[in-house]
RNA sequence: GGGCGGCUAGCUCAGUGGGAGAGCGCUCGCCUCACACGCGAGAGGUCAUUGGUUCAAACCCAAUGCCGCCCACCA
């Protein structure tokens, strides 16, 4: 036993040598990119990650993707950037904060804009640097010279330069419109950020009188909105209300009087088919009164609280007001009927308050260049998807995109730079102004609102590298290569991103987007820490150790289909560690004087197994890097794992065990040789296990980040040998299953085989199965495979034999019966004919060995 | 309402036209001097349903049924 071997422990722990390496490949600056370096480049911005300092199984194979592939790519002779940052996440962050304050019973306007403003800063600082650590732990290769942060003065300069060009292109305007209000945070917020949850309500039917006699009945679920009622609708060719078209009804409760006008956007199927307009509380009735001109009410303060000013329903909440107006209606008779009613309602993504339509004064931005851009791009390829499917949803949405609201009321964010004079001029500029421009005055005053923060990430992959500084990282690494992100984020940031690359750099900010799967909880529901099915990935990395991780996300990350979480599949990942771990230890404890690495210059040799190991290694060596290549890991993953446990450990090291063991030159060279170059695959995968086990092998090794990517393996492949060592496989499971099946002792017996095996084959699997070879064997139980027999001292019967007997004559009898279809055997092409045939053929061989009458 | 994905062994998932796979779990035998985080041998599946295309279908097409997701201004 060597003195390296006597030196590790027998069971592999990755705590003991996991923050270990982390620390020396960041202080020896492996994760450091040069921008004046000759290499090809290789760019990812790692996206911001959410700042609510919980490290979730998303960021968990989001890591583990990006890392991979800095990886890879690096060891590829690449030169890598992976640049780490993290985001304000203005109305997340302020939740959170909220919340705090809500705990110590207080609340923001209670504290002042400092003190809140030092809340958040003093919050930013902790959960950043959480954010850091729970990234090393992970293992992620990031360049944290460049960490970036959403707020730094840098990156604010380019938000600023970012909207002041879009304001000089005309693009950005400020007007009135219908949005999403979040009566909790008080602010406007998009489409995008509405969560739709089914809600079980009450559909009121309720009769308007109309002028000059007569009425209608018109459905609703928000009674309390008809206090802002301006008009009824019905559709155009409904006959039931032709002849009220052009009247005018009266709102009930209110007096006003309300035009009946026809549109086309309303259903005849739908309640009574008349529909109550209140522009100022509806998208579909704000549309509906732009075209007829109805007057819009604003019925609605800011927190959600009625506007009626006269009414008794004033200051009263949403729900209050519309008990007391169905109240009100039931007593004057004008309720005529209600129904239970099952229909999605907007919650606020972020506090979850049921999100109100109003109307409100807001800033927007164009997106028609913008979409135009990013759609030509797209069709000439620019952007590559993975899965390609994902595609669709992009440009589905891009082409029905409107005008983006990019105004938020929130007290966090990049203010709007937009400033106001006291007489009136608007100055739009990077730097705040000392004084306006117009008339010099220096009493000048910012516009209050901030930005949607998914303005600022839209500007993440250029913003992040120095933008609009002509800076060497900006030349050196942008365009980047990739995004790797969930696709719920798409439309809020992918396409956007997609759109101010081509607007602000004229190319697309990365050439790849990986959507990768979600994660469920192992019954199928979300994951989510309210429903307190969260699995905090730390815990797992406690367990099994990072790379176990590692590996399992890469293992799902790009399969087709979310995946439900399942501990066992990381715990496996685990044992694979340990496995890789233990064949180390052995091949080390080899004696005399190891090769020193020296890959590329070995030579097969002439035993079986170092010919057969070194031809499976060429296989797997291109399977793993071709899954990297086509993103998907998870064909990467297996062909590494299949590769070092069922062939290498299984197999060759077993074959091969004497010969290690006697110091067989060869057989070292081919071990290590098969070492070196499966760490080397699985490094990008599980980088800190295969570090660490080589640099214990001989050779005086760097780092595998530094290492060569395996490469020129195809001259080892041999799929001659390949069917020779099946052989051995084949006589081997024959000869344990027989053991088995006849209750003989784990090891002695005898095998005699026809000398057509050949002498190697008869001495492998003759050692693997734990019997000697005897030329001289009478009887005994029949081998399927090759012509040979097998005997054991004690145990009995031939059970195994009898299976296997039955199942070899029922194929043959489906192939038979195939082979007998001249359908079959005419329109088939010939190579399948004759495969067949051969089958057909072997299992004749077969049969005819395992039959009494032969033995 | 539109679109997308899934339905394969007890569980979690691979498998895109010619002999049904992996990990875990289960049964049985083994502490064989790398590994019990292990070794070996097994059991276990009308590949959701129905129809179609084809010499041949888990795989292609159509419909249906569940499950999940994305998008959407029917109150």
């Amino acid at each position: 036993m060597s003195e390296t071997e006597t030196q590790m422990p027998k069971a592999f722990d990755p705590q003991a040598i996991e923050a270990g390496w982390y620390a020396r490949w960041e202080s020896d600056g492996l994760f450091r990119a040069d921008a004046s370096s000759p290499k090809p480049k290789f760019t990812m911005c790692f996206p911001p990650p959410n700042i609510t300092g919980e490290l979730h199984m998303g960021h968990a194979l989001q890591t583990a993707i990006y890392d991979l592939l800095a990886r890879y790519k690096r060891m590829t002779g690449h030169e890598v950037l992976f640049l780490p940052g993290y985001d304000h996440a203005a109305i997340a962050t302020q939740n959170v904060i909220e919340k705090q304050l809500a705990r110590e019973g207080t609340t923001k306007e209670e504290l002042g804009r400092e003190k809140f403003d030092e809340r958040v800063q003093a919050w930013y600082e902790q959960v950043g640097a959480t954010i850091i650590n729970q990234l090393r732990l992970l293992g992620a290769s990031m360049d944290w010279s460049r960490l970036r942060f959403t707020m730094d003065s840098r990156y604010v300069r380019s938000v600023m330069t970012a909207f002041v060009a879009f304001y000089e292109r005309g693009w950005i305007y400020r007007a009135p419109r219908i949005v999403n209000w979040c009566p909790r945070d008080r602010s406007a917020i998009s489409d995008l950020e509405i969560e739709w949850e089914e809600h079980h309500d009450t559909l009121y039917f309720i009769r308007y009188p109309v002028e000059g006699g007569g009425d209608l009945v018109i459905a609703t679920v928000r009674p309390e909105t008809m206090l802002a009622d301006t008009g009824v609708a019905v559709n155009p060719t409904d006959d039931r209300y032709q002849s009220l078209v052009g009247k005018t009804a009266i709102l009930p409760l209110v007096g006003r009087k309300l035009p009946i006008v026809a549109d086309g956007l309303v259903e005849k199927d739908f309640g009574t088919g008349a529909l109550k307009v209140t522009p100022g509380h509806d998208p579909m009735d704000y549309d509906i009164g732009q075209r007829h001109s109805l007057e819009i009410i604003n019925g609605m303060h800011p927190d959600g609280s009625m506007n009626v000013p006269g009414l008794p329903y004033d200051g009263l909440t949403g729900l209050e007001a519309r008990r007391m107006v169905v109240e009100d209606l039931r007593a004057q008779g004008l309720l005529i009927k209600e129904e239970p009613y099952t229909h999605d309602v907007g919650h606020c993504d972020r506090c979850h308050a049921v999100i109100e339509p109003l109307i409100s004064e807001q800033w927007w931005l164009r997106m028609e260049t913008l979409r135009d851009k990013a759609l030509a791009a797209s069709s000439l390829g620019q952007v590559r998807w993975h899965p390609e499917r994902y595609e669709r949803t992009y440009l589905d949405w891009l082409r029905g995109l409107r005008d983006w609201n990019i105004g938020r009321q929130l007290w966090l964010g990049h203010r709007v730079p937009v400033y106001h004079c006291e007489n009136g001029h608007q100055l739009v500029t990077v730097e705040p102004p000392s004084r306006c421009t117009e008339c010099g005055s220096t009493a000048l005053t910012q516009d209050p609102d901030v930005l949607d923060t998914w303005f600022s990430s839209a500007l993440w992959p250029f913003a992040t590298l120095g933008w609009p500084d002509d800076t060497d990282d900006l030349t050196a690494f942008y365009p980047t290569n990739l995004n790797a992100t969930a696709r719920e984020i798409i439309n809020l940031w992918v396409s956007r991103m997609i759109m101010t690359g081509l607007e602000f750099m004229g190319a697309v900010p990365f050439s790849d987007v990986a959507i990768h799967c979600q994660v469920q909880a192992a019954d199928g529901r979300r994951m989510s820490k309210s429903l307190g099915t969260g699995v905090d990935p730390r815990a797992l990395i406690d367990k099994y150790g990072t790379d176990a991780l590692r590996a399992w996300a890469a293992s799902v990350a790009m399969s087709s289909q979310d995946v439900r979480f399942d501990e066992s599949r990381v715990e496996g990942y685990r044992r694979f560690s340990n496995k890789l771990w233990n064949a180390t230890r052995l091949v080390l404890s080899s004696p005399g004087t190891p090769p020193v690495g020296k890959p590329g210059v070995i030579e097969a040799g002439e035993h079986l197994e170092d010919r057969w190991i070194l031809s499976r290694l060429a296989y797997a060596s291109s399977a793993v890097t071709a899954g990297i290549e086509s993103f998907t890991f998870q064909d990467s993953i297996a062909a590494a794992y299949a590769f070092a446990w069922n062939e290498f450990c299984d197999w060759y090291l077993e074959a091969a065990k004497e010969r290690l063991r006697d110091g067989d030159a060869a057989a070292q060279d081919v071990a290590y040789f098969c070492l070196d170059t499966i760490l080397r695959l699985l490094h990008p995968f599980m980088p800190f296990v295969t570090d660490e086990l080589w640099s214990r092998l001989p050779g005086g090794n760097d780092y595998l980040m530094r290492a060569a990517w395996p490469d020129g393996l195809d001259r080892f492949i041999a799929l001659d040998t390949e069917a020779t060592f099946a052989l051995v496989i084949g006589i081997v499971e024959e000869v344990r299953g027989h053991r088995q099946a006849a209750g003989a002792p784990a090891r002695g017996g005898k095998l005699r085989l026809d000398h057509s095996a050949g002498r190697e084959v008869a001495t492998i699997a003759a050692r693997l199965g734990w019997v000697e070879l005897d030329d001289e064997l009478e009887g005994g139980i029949p081998l399927a495979v090759v012509p040979g027999w097998v005997s054991f001292p004690a145990g009995s019967g031939d059970a195994r034999r009898q299976a296997e007997l039955k199942r070899f004559k029922d194929d043959l009898a489906k192939a038979e019966a195939k082979l007998a279809n001249s359908e079959f055997t005419s329109k088939a092409p010939s190579e399948i004919v004759s495969k067949l045939e051969e089958r057909a053929a072997e299992l004749r061989a077969a049969i005819d060995r395992l039959t009494p009458t032969a033995i």
